[in-house]
DNA sequence: TTATGTGCAAAACATTTGCAGGAGT
DNA sequence: ACTCCTGCAAATGTTTTGCACATAA
């Protein structure tokens, strides 16, 4: 009977953490795994599932569960927002104020114990946007 | 040289709309596979995919990309927001004003061309919000 | 020393797809 | 008839897991 599960530090850890906080994209495990992989390139794919896992868990970064098929990994850790491009799947972050407001109106209406929120804005990104002839009016 | 391609009606697309009309949960494939079933036994769960697919293409219904491992169906193509339980993954909907007003928000703080969002509350439901003795260890 | 973590490979899931035969129009 | 659609099974893609060995504390 030994005491807790302080997380080990390892160099695993750190070089995932270490990357993940170079980017200001939303990387997939798939990603991150490519990027730790050229300074641990005997690093394997389940250490990185793993380990975005628990340092998720534990708050040290947030596990994106937005639309597309898979997970993305955010070293922000502060509330925010996201956008994803319907044709090219980048997600990006919205520096919007945090409508704190809308839970309350939320639990008035659901018999849930609301505990956050996220928003997922949808649309094309800069690069997928510029179809010149097809000018919607968007408003 | 034939014309285009106006969906058939066909006794399994039948089936899975109205079965999918009949319930206020958002199932996933599987679920409406299971319970398409019991109506048409050797539908294929391959037939379910791409006609999910093909009606949500087609805004006969929806495909909720929430949080969670699977995707999910939804009837309901009114907009409407929903909340996702953190414990058993129930989802159900929440019935607030739509923000519309964030989307100008969000398109003045980001260069994508923004054109809707979807906002995912989360959770504990009636059931599992209840449990005096385990308290969760998350916060 | 010893509980945790790692690499590797296989397993577990969720979803998509190719194809030959079947059905809607 | 002529497509499109379906059932089936195999393929794909993502994430998880079992296990023997390695390593941080």
């Amino acid at each position: 009977m030994q005491e807790h599960n302080p997380m080990r530090i390892t160099t695993q850890r750190q070089i995932i953490l270490e990357e993940l906080l170079k980017v200001t994209s939303h990387p997939t495990a798939n990603e991150v795994y490519d990027m730790v992989r050229k300074r641990l390139p005997r690093i394997g794919l389940g250490t990185v599932y793993r380990n975005l896992e628990l340092m998720s868990e534990t708050g040290m970064i947030l596990k994106l569960e937005v639309g597309g098929t898979q997970k993305r990994f955010d070293a922000t850790v502060t509330p925010h927002y996201h956008v994803r491009c319907m044709e090219c799947g980048r997600v990006d972050d919205i520096k919007i104020p945090i409508q704190d407001d809308i839970n309350e109106l939320a639990a008035e209406a659901c018999h849930y114990q609301i505990l956050g929120h996220h928003i997922e804005f949808t649309g094309l990104c800069g690069d997928c946007g510029k179809s010149p002839q097809q000018k919607t009016s968007i408003n």
